[in-house]
DNA sequence: AACTATTTATAAGA
DNA sequence: TTCTTATAAATAGTT
């Protein structure tokens, strides 16, 4: 769409490259907008450019952080869920040292008169509500 | 681009939005081809439909999911960040926990011969190689 | 799915 | 870089 016909393969030219990149992404970011509109759908857009420099499009409501977790949950490919599995563990083995715990104290309360304090010193803030 | 001008504004009529929705999308993932080849960049696109349907494009070498990381990395918006600080407070809690049990599991033995089994039942093996 | 009248995007040039 | 414009490409409405 211009002057000439273009075949589509890397430009060669740094500065011809670097004016349709600067082109193309503009007219990307619009297309993806009237996409979104038009068609009401969610889309978010990543480009690196050859430099590694970042450009990012994404249509409200979502952010692109929102967009990547819930196309993470929708293909299932999310590194979170082996995270997710040892969160799980971990949070079973605090609830299971937790009540060991307190049967270990109340073996100990039968078979003393004494206060726990010093042995069962302050418990701090539990952090177990990650998910 | 078409018989008629149209407002950029949610196509009302569902059978027409499915048809431009499908149409631009194909439009759009050419735009995306050509960009990437055109000027050596990489892209991805993801688009979730009214309805929820994914659909997702990238540009090799990398994939979607490679992609995502890229951007995470790059932005610093990663939510490991956030699981990581409650991984940690979650190691504490476990390490604090066994520490409570040991002390109270001497303390017992201190005051009885009993065999601890009835109470501290074997315990399974820690979970707390998590990230 | 195809067609095509139009609109839109953009390559090259200024 | 920004504007211009000839031309290629995308697509809205139609069949």
């Amino acid at each position: 769409m211009g002057r000439g016909k273009i075949e589509i393969k890397r430009i060669e030219n740094a500065t011809s490259r670097q004016v349709s990149f600067s082109k193309r992404r503009a007219g990307l970011r619009k297309k993806v907008h009237e996409l979104a509109v038009l068609c009401d759908a969610q889309v978010g857009v990543v480009i690196f450019s050859g430099k590694g420099k970042l450009f990012e499009f994404c249509n409200p409501p979502l952010s692109m952080m929102e967009l990547i977790h819930r196309y993470e949950i929708t293909t299932g490919n999310t590194r979170f869920q082996e995270t997710d599995r040892d969160d799980e563990q971990m949070l079973l083995e605090i609830t299971r040292l937790r009540n060991e715990n307190e049967q270990l104290e109340a073996s100990l309360r039968r078979h003393t008169g004494e206060d726990l304090s010093s042995v069962a010193s302050g418990r701090a803030q539990p952090a177990a509500t990650a998910a």
